[in-house]
DNA sequence: TATTATACCGACCAGCAGTCTATTCTCAAG
DNA sequence: CTTGAGAATAGACTGCTGGTCGGTATAATA
C-alpha cells in the first residue's frame, strides 16, 4: 500500500470521527480495531501511533464528545442576564434543542446510543459529560440556593440527580424508538410525556421550588422527537451478521 | 481427562457459581471462558452443553442473582400488616441489612460489583433485578395512592425513580470503597451520609410525605458499611496481569 | 547533506469465543 | 438383562481479535 501521510491533528481526527460511526452502528465491542483501521485506511502501526489502545481511543472519543456538549450550551452558561432557575431551565431547554434541530446525525446518536450493544460505549461518554457538566450544575445550584430561589441542601447531590434525570430521560425515549411499531407509539409517547412530567415536579420539590418551574421540555416534546424520527427514516443500523449463530439448547 | 459426571442441575449451578465468582473478581470482559471451564474443571464442549454462550451465561447468572434478591424481601411483602410506607421503608431496610449482614462475602459482591471493569455484568443484575422488583414497588405506590399516604401521578415513574435512587446509592458507596485511602475516608463517609439523606428527603417530596417519612438507612448505615469492610478485609482483587502493557504515546 | 524524530506499514502472536466430531455414560423400553 | 437413543463429556480445531514488533518512508533540523 502506498504510505499516505497527513498532519497528525487530522489524522486523529479523521480516526476519531471513523471509530464513532462504527461503535455507534455495530457497538463498541463488535466493531474491531481492524474495521476502525480499514474504514480509516491506516494499517495497524499508525493507529498505536495515535492511541495506546482500543480502550484509550474510546476514551478519546468521549472526552470528544463532552467537550462538544459543554460547548453546545456555553451560550446559556455565559448569558448574565438569566436568574438561577432560568439557566437550569435553558440548560435543559438547549441540550434538548440541539438534539431535534440536527435531527438528520444527532438523533440517529440519541437512538444508537442507548442501543444495549452500546452500554459501553454510552457509560464513557456518559461518565465524561458529567465531569463536564457536574461543576456548572452545582454552581448554577448553589447561586439558586444562595440568593433563595432554591430550597435546598448538597448541591453536588441534586446536580448529579439532575443529570440522572436527564439521562433517564434520553432512556426512556430511546426504549420508544426500540419497540417502535407505528401502532403503539402513541400510546408510548403518552406514557414517555407522563415521565417526563413527573422529572419535572419531582425535581420542583427537591429544590423546594413550586410546580411547574423546571421544563424540561414543553408539553409534546416527546412527540416532537419522535416526529422528527419519522420523517428521517435512513439512519445507520447494526447490520454485519456476527450475531450469534447456535440454538439454545438446555439440558 | 477422566470423565466425571454430574447430575445436570447440580453441575449449572457449580457452573454458575464458578462464572460469579471469576466475573466478579476479573470483570465478565477479563475472565475468560477458558478460565471458567478450567475452575469448573469441565471441558468447553460441557460448558456449550449448558449454556448457549458466555453471554448466555451472563444472562442466567443475572436472572439467578435476581431471584434471590426477590426471595430475600418476600416476608416483607408478605406481612399483612404493614402499609404501603411502611412496606417501602422495610423493602429498603431489608436489602440494606442482608447487604451488612453477611458481609463476608455479600459485601465482597457489593465492593466489586461497582468496579468499572464490571459494568456489563451490573447493568445485567441491575436490569434482571429491575424487572424483578419494578412490578413490587409500583403495587406498593399504587396502594400507597389509593389509601391517601402518597400522592403521586405516575406509579411506575416513581417506582423507576426509586430504583435509580437505590443503584445511585450503592454506587456512591462504592466509589468511596475504591477511594479508601483510611486517611480521607472520614469526610468521604460524612458526603455519603449527606447523600443518602438527600434521596430520602427526595424521595419524601416526590411521594408528597412529610420530610423524615422514608427512611433508606439509619444515620450512620454508611459508616457501619465501611466498618465491617475493614473488619473482613481479605477480598478477592483483580489480580491477573492481563492489564495494557504500553505506555500511550501521542504525536 | 547527514541525522534524528515522526508517521506509517504489515507480518506476526497469543488468546479468545465458539464449533465439531468422537466418546462414555444413563436409563427406559423391550 | 440387553440394548440403543440421547444426554453428558472431552478436547482438537478454527477464524478472528487486540496488541506487538522490526522495519521503512517522510519531515524537520542542523
Amino acid at each position: 500500500m502506498p504510505r499516505i501521510i497527513k498532519h497528525p491533528e487530522l489524522r486523529r481526527e479523521e480516526l476519531l470521527d471513523r471509530a464513532q460511526a462504527l461503535f455507534l452502528t455495530h457497538g463498541y465491542d463488535r466493531a474491531s480495531l481492524n474495521d476502525v483501521i480499514a474504514a480509516a485506511g491506516i494499517s495497524k502501526g499508525a493507529f498505536y501511533h495515535y492511541f495506546a489502545s482500543k480502550e484509550a481511543l474510546l476514551e478519546a472519543l468521549a472526552k470528544r464528545f463532552a467537550k462538544q456538549a459543554l460547548a453546545g450550551v456555553q451560550g446559556v452558561l455565559d448569558d448574565p442576564d438569566l436568574d438561577p432557575l432560568g439557566r437550569l431551565n435553558a440548560l435543559m431547554a438547549t441540550s434538548r434543542q440541539a438534539k431535534i434541530d440536527t435531527a438528520a446525525d444527532a438523533w440517529a446518536l440519541f437512538e444508537t446510543l442507548f442501543r444495549p450493544e452500546n452500554l459501553v460505549l454510552f457509560h464513557r461518554i456518559n461518565q465524561a459529560a458529567s465531569s463536564s457538566f457536574s461543576p456548572v450544575l452545582v454552581e448554577i445550584i448553589r447561586q439558586g440556593v444562595q440568593d433563595g430561589t432554591f430550597r435546598t441542601f448538597d448541591p453536588e447531590g441534586v446536580a448529579d440527580i439532575v443529570m440522572q434525570f436527564g439521562m433517564a430521560t434520553h432512556d426512556v425515549i430511546a426504549k420508544a424508538f426500540a419497540s417502535g411499531s407505528d401502532a403503539d407509539m402513541d400510546i408510548a409517547i403518552e406514557a414517555l410525556e407522563r415521565r417526563v412530567r413527573l422529572y419535572e415536579i419531582a425535581l420542583d420539590r427537591i429544590l423546594g421550588l413550586p410546580d411547574g418551574s423546571i421544563r424540561i421540555g414543553e408539553p409534546g416534546y416527546v412527540r416532537a422527537v419522535m416526529t422528527a424520527r419519522r420523517s428521517n427514516p435512513s439512519i445507520p443500523r447494526p447490520s454485519k451478521d456476527r450475531e450469534p449463530r447456535r440454538a439454545p439448547s438446555r439440558p
